[in-house]
DNA sequence: TTTATTTACGCAATCGATGCCAAATGAAGC
DNA sequence: GCTTCATTTGGCATCGATTGCGTAAATAAA
């Protein structure tokens, strides 16, 4: 702010008392008075003072802000998250500010500094699609910066972490597949390393297993940008569409995957093909497609919660605490038009 | 941050050369001898020092942040918009901070204030549907902190500001109704205090009266939520289909709008009522409704940028700006079939 | 040799707020 | 009347970095 505000020296200089006087009549020290507290205090509040937070952060290292890194807005389940997050954060006296990665590592790593250098008290990251080293956080938390993981945490960091049964939810979403009659399922997910893509093809590969059904390698394509080029989802339909078996059913892992996807297979559809088809997404707008989308759907706004309740729990705590736990929320499955036979 | 980081001073210690020096040193001054110079780099870049931008703030009373304040990222357009303006923020060396005011005027203003506070270099701002009272802006405005308005802009205030022309969108749109044969046009639309409320109805009402079609008051519905309520859309829906004389047709204004009404249309539709409905939406996902959507589109990202670029102009110019434009954006229509006849 | 001029660096104030320590004041106790 | 103690208040250092001013040492000019 290059503008000039109201500060406890002007409450000094104004009424001749000392800064420290003034601090602590402010803060409603047992040193002061009662006259000079209401006489600071009267005067405080009519020329409408405020602490300055920055010289605050400085002072006492700390700033009642939180950080929060996702990879985009524009994917309803971290949307939601945020939301989740924002609700705890006010209602718990924290502020938050709120940065986008694109998923890119890079600008990750600038945005998670940035953060950790403007005194967020804590930090709550779901990782992108393309971090696969983790040294950016690690420093921050081995120095003390007090991280919780959602979504796509980070396993060998230790701290709370707070996910969706990811494993359950391919498998349920799979297994509802196969007994709509579909048996040669297709897989669209994201990076390999990403902990969520493991476990929903884990959660898929199982649910094959469990009927039966062989899995095929060629059948997992893999969107190593998450999806947020348009191409690489095109590309991975394309190549499924040209086996001499085209599979009868897609299960996308990610609302971002199931929202480029969607398009290109509606197109196909329409091309007398008929694929059904399943994704992840927390969208809201699911219902208005034809055929209406079946979904995995993410409890995001509690783990949005979750996540930040753990958060200041670590911040607030007295002690350094040594046992974390990982919180798993259920998703849900939601059946409609899309996965009929 | 709790944790203790490299300073200036632990560099002058190891050194054995004073504060002054080392920060002199490390900001290339002609004063320092090249040799000092090179041993204070050095070391400097072995223990990795960062300055604290904390410290920087406020000492300079800047801290190469933006503010971004919203109402929702969920709202397409907003989080095209932010897009637009990270991607010029970031290449032109500011951090961003993002929030949302979940249109409510209480937390704008906290927002904006905690961000003033926070020593942001300057503030984009849409401001909340609630929002009738811009005391907390005009306050930080004339104070000196760089404003630049976008989309739901403040009059009163004098600085740059960045709209698209919904006046002609609303128009355009409501025309093509017209000339599709619809003539019973109802406009769902926001609160009527907001900037683009305004101009978007005068753009419907200048269509009809162009086409000699009486306006009538009653097919006009405010949702003073903006949409967030679902039941505010819905009851607006009910409200005109319980009219003597049903409307033929709806035009939508705003992403939210939009969206909250489809599905209790396509509800309605389906119960053999034939509306038809075309409305402001940057949503990606319109094609893939059924019927799809015909829609008004927002160059967002654009705007976004547009609005940043100004922004850094009056935050980097030397003197102070005393003429602001505004920059208008055209809107694009997008003919599908929810408006055919 | 003396004086002037560079060169290269240190001191201390500053930004806004906090908090330790000391000091001033007045009252109580002997 | 003097010591003791509590109450209130002021002074100063601190957080991390920048910067105007002062100055010692080294070199150049007189």
């Amino acid at each position: 702010m290059k503008f000039e505000s109201v500060t406890i020296k002007d409450i000094a200089l104004k009424l001749n008392l000392s800064k420290s006087t003034v601090s602590r009549a402010l803060r409603d020290s047992y040193e002061i008075s009662n006259e000079t507290k209401k006489l600071v205090l009267e005067y405080a509040k009519k020329i409408n003072y405020r602490p300055n937070p920055i010289a605050l952060s400085l002072k006492e290292r700390r700033s009642h802000t939180i950080g929060i890194v996702v990879p985009e807005f524009s994917n309803n389940f971290f949307s939601q998250a945020i939301n989740g997050m924002e609700s705890i954060a006010y209602s718990s006296g924290y502020n938050v500010i709120i940065t986008q990665s694109h998923e890119s590592y890079d600008r990750e790593v600038i945005n998670v500094e940035h953060m950790a250098y403007r005194s967020v008290d804590g930090l709550l990251i779901s990782v992108s699609v393309e971090t696969e080293n983790f040294d950016h956080l690690k420093k921050l938390h081995d120095r003390g910066l007090p991280i919780v993981f959602f979504d796509r945490i980070v396993e060998e960091i230790d701290t709370y972490k707070v996910v969706c049964d990811n494993f359950k939810g391919a498998y349920d979403a799979t297994t509802h597949l196969i007994k709509n009659g579909f048996t040669n399922i297709a897989h669209i997910t994201s990076a390999e390393q990403l902990f969520i893509t493991q476990k929903r093809l884990a959660g898929y590969r199982k649910a094959l297993e469990d009927h039966k059904i062989p899995f095929q390698e060629d059948l997992i394509k893999h969107c190593i940008h998450g999806g947020t080029i348009t191409k690489e989802v095109d590309d991975a339909i394309t190549s499924l569409l040209s086996k001499k078996k085209k599979p009868d059913a897609i299960l996308s892992a990610g609302d971002r995957i199931t929202t480029v996807m969607l398009p290109v297979l509606k197109k196909l559809n329409k091309a007398a093909h008929k694929i059904a088809y399943m994704g992840f997404s927390n969208s809201d707008l699911t219902d208005l497609f034809t055929p209406s989308l079946s979904v995995i759907r993410q409890p995001a706004f509690e783990i949005g919660q979750a996540a930040m309740e753990q958060l200041i729990k670590i911040i607030e705590s007295k002690r350094p605490i040594k046992e974390f736990t990982t919180k798993t929320f259920e998703s849900k499955i939601i059946i409609k038009e899309s996965t009929k036979k």
